[in-house]
DNA sequence: AGTGAAACTATTTTT
DNA sequence: TAGTTTCACT
């Protein structure tokens, strides 16, 4: 395959400050006439108060713009232009002649936010001008830059993009090859620290010693670097890799980095406090061509909730560190929400610590106060959310600007329910995602090999799907050859049916599979692409499959197949097509109708809504414990800020609700309401009083929340919490009386709700116990240590087997 | 190789 | 509770 080639031609040519064009209002270079987008460029007028895009800036935004020289640091607090100062930034430096569009470097983390920026800088600066091919998401700039250098890195051109299941796969595989035990040791676990690793820019050799041992008793490292190799033996690279690779790259081809150095002469980035350390390093190398960079990186701190992921805050707390002489603009005027719902997020978000700080203000109308209302159970919460929002259509507000957010997707099932029940649209945000399903997957592999006969690991997906009589037993064999003699493993399945190496049927089968593989790829050359897959889905047997399938879900599988094969259409080739879905997860989701959305706080970020519903705020679900238990005090920090994520997407009236009972896993868990509805501010929030179903307000315990009705029968002590003044210091009293409370209803008992000390300290460091150990725990009893990773123990106990615990939780015995 | 029943395990998820 | 995965059996 020829080396791509669709490059821009500027790539050459002299930088252009040589002809001129270094200050605002100059035309554009004069040599690059022949270009459609210079062109363009030239026939605007280019006085400096031909801007009117700057007019339209508040004094912070047009500074964030303008400031185009060194380092830029914009902390743009949600609601307040962030993506629009983005984007006049890109216009201006495209307006002002100082770089062409393929010297500007913009990354994003979406695929949403990169095509919403390309639009709009191409509204911005007209449409002629050719699309910028440097902005985009990490992950495609990425590829972008591996393709033309794949060689330098151990890849070929045309190497593949693994995704998730293919990943596990080639995992269980190394697994397997280094002679360990796949149950003992699951691929998931490895895949979790491989994934973390590279997050972290590590390459095997750079695993820190401590960390090497992490997996399977010390081999963790060796691991890493055998999968690695295998990757390359596959000629593919997982997501992790289009990062960690061309931060490779860079870093062992100077004269590589300096091409780049030399091409970019802005970098900007959105949403910089979600990057990794990958990222961050990848940005520094390409900022470190000149003494001050052009790089202008765009974020807030108090929106970062990707820390699981590897995020780190801490990179845009230390901005002003790694680039001396940064410019710190701060966007605080919000456009979105009124006062009270800003003040209330304000409010919240100071609790947190780690923050460089920006308090939003606005000169709207102050609106309504935030509501909050305590319930008995979820079901409750459900109906009550559901009955405001009937009554919110009938005074004629629109669905779509309606959304429910919760913390996971758990909680979403009891909302579903209720809207289904009572009729109301909605939508689902998130959820599974098209490029995700099994039978999309499967189609998709069937393309893939068709296209590329060297693609061993989504071979091995359909090899037996639809079932084929190729067994495990034979696929080995298969696989055996391939290893053996260093060939794709379809190349192994085509020898293999000359030989008497398999039984008759197996090889009978596995002849026909290869034969139409041939078969269709001879039609490639000839048949439009979409038909192409239709066929493929017809001979395959795949179509068929899911037509003899009787479970329920299999029309929709059906229709998504349908839906795959049409959306084909919209790229020119299979290659092209293939090349997309491996980078872009999901498809867009067509807004159709006025329908609520549902989703979670994580999905919500970037979005905004009059009315937004804050359901769960309850202790263990939002803080979620886990984050709790994983991550300490980062991790509530960061719980906070996803609550102040949640109440900022709100423009008009924001309603915060949390129940007493939560039913999860099947069974119900009794709550109390999350901390966070503790450090609200009065002043800007509103109790209300639950209704009961029964109709009429019922008696008041004198609590904010208005009691509750089954409180004085069913819970004659146990509503401790609810009675108290939440804003008292006496939660914690109230939190412990619920819980040492004996006359608590005989349900599962929480586990512990707080963040001590000890758990907070021993989450990053080593913990005390030693292997062999026996300990005790509450639920479990009597057991041994049998692994340590952090402060996670692995212990066999006595009575209920291998457990992996949290070690605040068992005592020393 | 393919079936059915027991067993296990559950956040958030930009790419 | 529900979905998946493993295991034992045919």
């Amino acid at each position: 395959m020829p080396i791509e080639q669709q490059d821009d031609p500027p790539f050459d040519l002299p930088p252009n400050t040589e002809s001129g064009a270094g200050t605002p209002g100059q035309a554009a270079p004069a040599h690059a006439q022949g270009s459609i987008s210079q062109r363009a460029l030239a026939k605007r007028p280019m006085s400096s108060s031909a801007a009117p895009y700057l007019d339209a800036l508040n004094p912070e935004q047009r500074a964030a713009v303008e400031a185009l020289e060194g380092p830029v640091l914009v902390l743009a607090g949600a609601g307040t232009g962030k993506t629009r100062v983005l984007t006049t930034r890109i216009a201006h430096i495209l307006e002002t002649g100082r770089a062409y569009p393929s010297q500007i470097l913009a990354v994003t983390f979406t695929n949403k936010a990169a095509r919403e920026m390309k639009e709009r800088v191409e509204r911005f600066v007209g449409s002629s001008v050719e699309g910028m091919p440097w902005l985009g998401t990490f992950h495609s700039i990425g590829v972008k830059i591996l393709r033309r250098h794949a060689e330098l890195v151990g890849l070929k051109q045309g190497f593949t993009i693994l995704d998730v299941d293919d990943q596990l796969r080639l995992m269980k595989q190394v697994i397997e090859a280094e002679g360990l035990d796949k149950d003992r040791w699951p691929a998931r676990q490895l895949a979790a620290y491989i994934d973390r690793w590279k997050n972290r820019g590590l390459t095997p050799e750079k695993v820190p010693a401590g960390e090497a041992h992490a997996f399977a008793g010390g081999k963790g490292r060796e691991l890493y670097a055998a999968y690695q190799r295998r990757l390359k033996e596959l000629n593919a690279a997982d997501f992790g890799d289009l990062l960690l690779e061309s931060l490779r790259l860079f870093m062992e081809n100077p004269d590589i980095l300096a091409q780049y150095h030399n091409r970019f002469r802005y970098i900007l980035v959105d949403e910089y406090q979600d990057t990794n350390v990958a990222q961050y390093l990848w940005l520094r190398l390409l900022a470190q061509g000149s003494e001050k960079p052009n790089i202008c990186c765009v974020g807030d701190d108090d929106q970062s909730i990707y820390g699981w992921r590897g995020a780190e805050v801490d990179n845009i707390l230390r901005f002003e560190q790694d680039f001396p002489g940064a410019t710190v603009i701060r966007l605080e005027r919000n456009y979105r929400s009124t006062a009270h719902i800003l003040a209330t997020a304000s409010h919240l978000i100071t609790a947190n610590e780690n923050r460089l700080g920006k308090t939003l203000f606005t000169d709207g109308a102050a609106g309504n106060k935030v509501t909050v209302t305590g319930l008995w159970d979820d079901v409750e919460e459900a109906r009550t959310v559901t009955d405001n929002i009937e009554a919110l259509s009938k005074q004629g507000h629109q669905l779509n600007e309606i959304a429910i957010l919760v913390r996971a997707s758990f909680q979403m099932r009891v909302l579903e329910d209720r809207f289904v029940t009572t009729g109301l649209p909605y939508r689902v945000i998130g959820g599974p995602r098209f490029y995700e399903r099994a039978e999309i997957k499967d189609a998709i592999a069937y393309l893939e090999v068709t296209a590329n006969p060297a693609n061993d690991l989504k071979f091995e997906r359909i090899i037996n799907v639809p079932k084929r009589g190729l067994g495990d037993t034979s696929v080995k064999r298969v696989r055996e050859l391939a290893r053996a003699s260093e060939i794709p493993l379809f190349a192994a399945a085509q020898s293999i049916i000359e030989t008497e190496e398999l039984s008759g049927k197996a090889r009978r089968s596995l002849s026909d599979l290869v034969g139409q593989f041939e078969r269709w790829r001879a039609n490639a050359a000839t048949m439009p692409h979409t038909e192409l897959a239709k066929l493929i889905l017809d001979e395959s047997g795949y179509t068929q499959m899911w037509q003899a399938d009787k479970s329920p879900q299999a029309q929709s599988r059906l229709e998504n197949l349908k839906e795959l094969v049409h959306f084909m259409d919209d790229f020119d080739t299979l290659q092209g097509f293939l090349e997309h879905v491996s980078l872009v997860m999901d498809i867009d989701n067509a807004s159709d109708g006025d329908r609520v959305s549902i989703m979670t706080l994580h999905a919500a970020k970037g979005l905004e809504f009059d009315t937004v519903f804050l359901t769960g705020w309850e202790e263990g679900v939002f803080p979620s414990q886990r984050t709790l238990d994983e991550s300490g005090q980062a991790g509530l920090e960061e719980e906070r800020r996803l609550a102040y994520v949640g109440i900022t997407r709100a423009k008009v009236s924001a309603h915060i609700s949390f129940t007493q009972n939560r039913r999860n896993r099947g069974l119900y868990q009794s709550a109390i309401p999350s901390r966070f509805v503790d450090e609200l501010p009065e002043a800007h929030v509103e109790v209300v009083e639950a209704k009961t179903p029964f109709g009429g307000a019922y008696q008041n315990f004198g609590g904010r929340f208005g009691g509750n009705p089954y409180g004085a029968s069913r819970f004659d002590e146990a509503p401790a919490a609810f009675q108290s003044s939440y804003a008292t210091p006496g939660w914690q009293r109230a939190q412990k009386q619920w819980q040492s409370d004996s006359t608590t209803p005989p349900r599962r008992r929480a586990a512990p709700r707080t963040i001590e000390g000890e758990l907070v300290a021993s989450s990053t460091s080593e913990s005390s116990f030693e292997m062999g150990e026996r300990v005790f725990h509450q639920k479990f009893g009597y057991g041994r240590i049998s692994e340590i990773d952090g402060n996670k123990l692995t212990i066999d106990f006595e009575k209920s087997g291998r457990k992996r615990v949290v070690d605040s939780f068992v005592e020393r015995h």
